[in-house]
DNA sequence: AATATAACATACCGCCGGTCGGTTGTCAAC
DNA sequence: GTTGACAACCGACCGGCGGTATGTTATATT
C-alpha cells in the first residue's frame, strides 16, 4: 500500500469536517456536496475512503465515543477523588467533553438528527455503563451505596437523563420547574443507588450547566 | 367545501397504508411511490392531502398514540383491578396494543427507523407518563407505594424499558441473562416506587411476551 | 525505466421527495 | 339545466441527492 499516511490524514480530515457540519446542520441536512465544498476535495475522494454516507457518520460517532469514554475513564480512574464526587464528575465528562461536542449535544435532540441521537445514545448506554457501574461497585464496598444491580441502575440514570433533560423537554419549563425536576431526579438516583438522601447533592451543578447552555442557545436563535 | 367525507376517507386510507409500509420496511426505506403502488392512487393525490412525507409519518404516529393512550387509559381507569396488577396491565397496553402495532414495535429499533422511534418514544414519555403516574398516586394513597415524585419514577421506568429491552440489546443475550435483567429491572422498579420487594412480581409476564416475540422474529428471518 | 496501485478528479446515473398544470366530478346558485 | 367554482385527483416533470464508472496523477517497488 502506498501513501498510507496520506490516507489516514485524509480520513481524519473528512471525519472532522463531517463532524462539524453534522453538528451544525444535522445529518440528513448535510449533503456530501456540503462536505466536498468545505473540504476542497472531490466527491470521488470521499467515496474512495468511505463506502457510504452512513459510514461517515459511524466514524464521526466512533471518534466521539472514544473521546467521551476516554475522558470518563480518566475521571473514573482517579481514586484520589471520593466516590460521590467521582460519580458526578464522570457523568459530566460523558455529557460535555469538548468544544464542538457541546454544539453537537445542543442540536442532537432535534428531529432531524434522530439517527445520530439514537447511535450516540446506544453508544453511551453500551460503553459508558460499565465505567460508571465500576464506581458504584466501589461505593458499595465502601458502604455508601447499596444495590444488587449497579448496571441496571446506571442504565436507568443514563437513559432517563438523556431523554428527560434534552432541549425539547426542558424548553417549555420555567427555571423553577427545571430545578424541581432536577432535584427529583437526584432524589430518585439516591434511592436507586441506595445512597443516603442528600449525598448526591453535588450533582445539582450538572443541571446548572444545562440550564445555562439552554438559555444561551435560546439567545442565539 | 365539497365531498368533505371523501377527503377524510382518503386521508385515513393513506395513513393506514403508510402505517403498514412504515412498519414493514421502515420510514426511510418506504418511498412515496411504494405508497402510491399499494394505494392505487396518484402521487398528486397524496401530496394534495399531505404537504410532505414527514407529515404522513406524523399522522401515522398520532393515530398510534391515540390508540395506545386510549387503551392504556381504559385499563388504568378500571378501579376494580388492584393497583399492582393495574400498573402492570397499563404498561403492557402501552407496549403492544394491536396487531400491526406489534409489527411496528419489532422493527422500531432498527437504525433505519430512528425518526419514528424517537417520535414514538417522546410521545410515550409525554402522554403515557401522566396516565401511569395517576395509578402510582393511588398506590401511594393506599400505602402500597412511597415516592415524592411519581412522574420522574414513571418516566425512568418507561424510558429505560424502551431502551434496554429493545431488539438490538436483547438479541445477544441468552434466556438466562434476559431473565436476570428483567428481574433486576423489576427489583429496581420496586425500589423506585417504594414498594415491597416482590410486590411487582406479576410484571415478569411482560418479559415473557417480549422474549417470545423476539424469538419469533428471529425465526422469520 | 517500467509497473502497479493508492489517491484523487469528473462526468454521470437512478431515484427520491416534491411541484405544476390540467382534468374530472360534484355541489350551489340562478 | 346550465354555469361557475372548487375540491379531488392525475401524471409528467424537476432539482438535487447518494452513489458509480472511468478516468488521471503521483509515488513506492522492482
Amino acid at each position: 500500500m502506498t501513501r498510507k499516511n496520506d490516507s489516514r490524514q485524509t480520513i481524519d480530515k473528512i471525519t472532522e469536517v463531517a463532524a462539524r457540519l453534522f453538528a451544525e446542520k444535522g445529518y440528513e441536512q448535510t449533503t456530501i456536496q456540503d462536505i466536498v465544498n468545505d473540504l476542497g476535495m472531490s466527491k470521488g475522494a470521499i467515496f474512495h475512503h468511505f463506502d457510504s454516507k452512513e459510514e461517515i457518520v459511524e466514524a464521526v460517532i466512533g471518534r466521539r465515543r472514544d473521546k467521551l469514554i476516554a475522558a470518563a475513564e480518566a475521571v473514573a480512574g482517579d481514586m484520589s477523588v471520593p466516590v460521590y464526587e467521582r460519580l458526578v464528575r464522570t457523568a459530566m465528562a460523558l455529557h460535555v467533553s469538548d468544544d464542538d461536542g457541546l454544539q453537537m449535544t445542543e442540536h442532537l435532540h432535534k428531529p432531524q438528527n434522530a439517527l445520530m441521537h439514537m447511535k450516540i445514545e446506544r453508544m453511551l448506554f453500551d460503553d459508558a455503563t460499565p465505567v460508571m457501574a465500576k464506581i458504584v461497585r466501589e461505593g458499595i464496598e465502601q458502604g455508601l451505596f447499596d444495590t444488587p444491580c449497579p448496571e441496571e441502575v446506571i442504565g436507568m440514570i443514563l437513559t432517563y437523563s438523556n431523554s428527560a433533560f434534552d432541549a425539547e423537554h426542558t424548553a417549555g419549563l420555567t427555571a423553577d420547574e427545571l430545578s424541581r425536576k432536577a432535584h427529583n431526579f437526584i432524589w430518585t438516583m439516591e434511592r436507586l443507588l441506595g445512597a443516603e438522601t442528600g449525598s448526591l447533592g453535588g450533582m445539582i451543578q450538572l443541571f446548572d450547566g444545562l440550564a445555562g447552555a439552554a438559555s444561551e442557545q435560546g439567545d442565539n436563535e
